[in-house]
DNA sequence: TCAATCCGTATC
DNA sequence: ATACGGATTGAC
């Protein structure tokens, strides 16, 4: 039911009018009277009988026979609601995108699946006899039993062999774990890719392998760059016709009309940012998270679930594989290996050091790093040469920077005293070489800026964005087509040729070939935020701007800008993303943070989180920090609780949200499990 | 004693 | 949100 009070999150019976029996199957949209209002909903299940005592409504219609809410799906979605204090019909939003009735009629017609398969159809499972509440279920209208639709959608079906997975064979536990997707057993891995992996066409090998198997898959990544190279690298695999691909960008028709292809089981893969997740897919075998560290895996509506939680509970409810990966690992996932849940894939170290770039620090000059506005004048002498000499040789040459725009904010040149604007104190920035300060938020030009402190006139970066960087490494390597890749402008890839490409992270181009160096500047930056996953985000980056180095034979080099004996640092020069994954876990197993515990946060007016917290029965052993200020007047708690707690614990915070809902409660609170700003 | 009103609770 | 039941209040 579309209502989001929590004290409604359950499921309610309702009849089946005659006339609705057959259309009215479980997945379809309804819609249903409830408290005198008409609001839609999922049918979850007919049954014969009702628990409820009081008298039952009728359906008031099957707005679709379409059964756009997979069993499996729906099943997700309640466990996925649980583990985050939220509702089912919050979930369900974010779940099943919207209808659109043109495009359903019309691919009700065209899209009939390959009708040249001469394999038998596999019928999906139905799903099982109990929805995860408690509550009761959903009532058909006693003497009309459930009726099974005569011709089940065809489903997708195992294609043509494709080809063997070379590039699996570089890895020790590669060709078993395709061979383990092939035989359809849920094979759950941690995959660290090699420098220069061609990454996406592995996964699309595991994809095929996992479809030969005769199973679906699901896999998401966090962008739409990287989105079309696995797109691209399906469509080589598994030939035509045999993927869809959900991308946010795309328009509700044909948002719809994909995600029909999927749930009517015309295709065995589907592959997406986020919202991907939720995908339906026929018998699913395999789910694949790409760059699980990524922020924007992160849902930023409630109840903000993670693609990596979402899919991970996926695996396992259904007797279905995992493959957890990207070139950097997370806490998250060496947790997965530390508990024995996921296996380990690697390359030995022999093949590690064959493909990965010769990295080296420099840390000759800390300052520098500190004060990156003075790249041209004196980029240190190591990431200089390396620089030349990859130009030299003829290969591009990727710097990576961590800020976006031009000068983001400035500060008095004299002072240092960061330049506010004079109107409302916003922080100023500098669009253009000799423009005048602008402010970031109201948008006045301070043509007239003099430092408040000392009365000087002229300002100076605080840190120095990608176009400036660009300019200056343009004057300092005169002659090289110099490139910016960033936020607004985002290149896929670059040739294999001289050229400066200047990047900020997650917008690195590919290179053909592969960059001949790859400089990480201003890494004081990325390694000096406030946010204590600074140090992995920053890893990270490192590898994956590194990893589209050429390697050391091919002459590929990276140099770091940073002081070689930080662990970041250490963890890049040895490409040991599994070494720094570890010693990451440890430190926050011992400050007691996510995932080595589990933590919720509640946030509101002061009263009314005090009041949710009065009411919720925690479990024992939970520990509750702060108050501590949040935006808006608000307040925040945070709610620590061990792992095997956790459950309790949102449970807990749930059922006192439903309370306050019951009691309308005027000031809303917000509940968030692993909040992703925890720290 | 009855009706108007308030409050809390359930909503199939 | 809105409808309902039970309790409470106030006028006769």
């Amino acid at each position: 039911m579309d209502v989001s009070l929590a004290h409604l999150d359950r499921p309610f019976d309702y009849l089946v009018s005659t006339t609705d029996d057959e259309a009215a199957q479980a997945g379809v949209r309804v819609k249903v009277r409830f408290a005198g209002q008409l609001v839609s909903g999922f049918l979850l299940e007919r049954v014969e009988s009702s628990e409820h005592v009081g008298k039952l409504a009728f359906l008031e219609k099957v707005v679709s026979p379409e059964r756009v809410l997979d069993p499996e799906v729906a099943r997700l979605a309640r466990a996925i609601a649980d583990r985050y204090a939220g509702n089912l019909s919050d979930v369900l939003r974010l779940a099943v995108p919207p209808r659109h009735a043109r495009v359903e009629s019309q691919s009700a017609k065209t899209t009939s699946p390959a009708a040249a398969d001469p394999s038998p159809p596999e019928v999906a499972e139905p799903g099982p006899p109990e929805v995860a509440e408690p509550g009761p279920p959903e009532v058909a209208e006693p003497g009309l039993p459930e009726v099974a639709e005569p011709g089940l959608p065809e489903v997708a079906e195992p294609g043509p062999p494709p080809p063997a997975p070379g590039g699996w064979d570089s890895y020790e536990t590669g060709p078993g774990y395709l061979r383990a997707l092939e035989d359809g057993r849920p094979a759950r891995a941690v995959w660290s890719a090699l420098p220069g992996e061609d990454w996406a066409a592995r996964i699309a090998e595991a994809a095929a392998a996992t479809v030969r198997g005769g199973r679906g898959v699901v896999i998401v990544v966090a962008d739409a760059r990287d989105l079309d190279r696995v797109d691209r690298a399906l469509g080589t695999v598994l030939g035509e016709g045999r993927h869809v691909a959900l991308n946010a960008a795309l328009g509700p028709a044909e948002r719809y009309r994909r995600f029909l292809a999927a749930s009517r089981h015309h295709v065995p893969v589907v592959v997406g940012t986020r919202a991907a997740m939720w995908a339906p897919a026929p018998k699913l075998g395999l789910v694949v998270i790409w760059d699980d560290g990524d922020d924007l895996h992160s849902e930023p509506r409630s109840p903000y679930p993670h693609a990596r939680d979402v899919l991970l509970t996926r695996a396992q409810l259904g007797e279905c594989g995992a493959l957890v990966c990207g070139f950097a690992r997370t806490g998250e996932g060496q947790l997965l290996l530390e508990t024995g849940w996921a296996k380990e894939i690697v390359a030995a170290r022999a093949v590690l050091r064959r493909r990965s770039p010769a990295i080296a620090p420099t840390g000759d000059d800390p300052q520098l790093a500190r004060d990156p506005g003075a790249v041209s004048a004196r980029l240190p002498s190591l990431a200089w040469q390396t620089a030349r000499q990859a130009l030299q040789a003829g290969h591009p040459v990727l710097v990576q920077v961590p800020r976006r725009g031009y000068l983001p904010s400035v500060a008095c040149a004299e002072c240092r005293t960061p330049a506010r604007c004079p109107h409302c104190s916003g922080p100023l920035g500098l669009q253009g070489a000799r423009d005048v300060p602008m402010c970031h938020w109201c948008g006045r030009a301070a043509a007239a800026y003099a430092c408040p402190a000392c009365g000087e006139r002229r300002l100076r970066a605080s840190v120095t964005g990608a176009k400036r960087t660009a300019e200056e490494l343009g004057r300092a390597f005169p002659g090289v087509p110099v490139r910016t890749s960033g936020r607004d402008e985002i290149l896929d890839t670059v040739p294999g040729e001289a050229s400066v490409v200047v990047a900020t992270p997650g917008a690195e181009p590919v290179a053909e070939r592969g960059y001949g160096a790859v400089l990480l500047l201003d890494s004081w930056a990325l390694l000096s935020r406030a946010d204590l996953r600074a140090a992995e985000e920053t890893m990270r980056r490192w590898l994956n701007a590194a990893a589209l180095a050429r390697s050391a034979p091919d002459g590929g080099r990276v140099v770091v800008v940073a002081d070689g004996g930080l662990a970041p640092v250490q963890a890049l020069l040895r490409w040991d993303p599994g070494w720094f994954a570890a010693r990451e876990l440890a430190e926050r197993r011992e400050l007691g943070f996510p995932p080595a515990s589990r933590m919720a946060s509640v946030t509101g007016q002061a009263e009314a989180v005090a009041e949710l917290l009065s009411l919720a029965r925690l479990p024992d052993g939970v520990e509750v920090l702060g108050p501590v200020p949040a935006a808006d007047e608000q307040e925040r708690m945070l709610l620590r609780v061990s792992r095997s707690g956790a459950a309790a614990l949102a449970h807990a915070l749930h059922e006192a949200a439903g309370v306050r809902s019951a009691r309308k409660a005027a000031s809303s609170v917000r509940v968030q499990v692993d909040p992703a700003d925890l720290f």
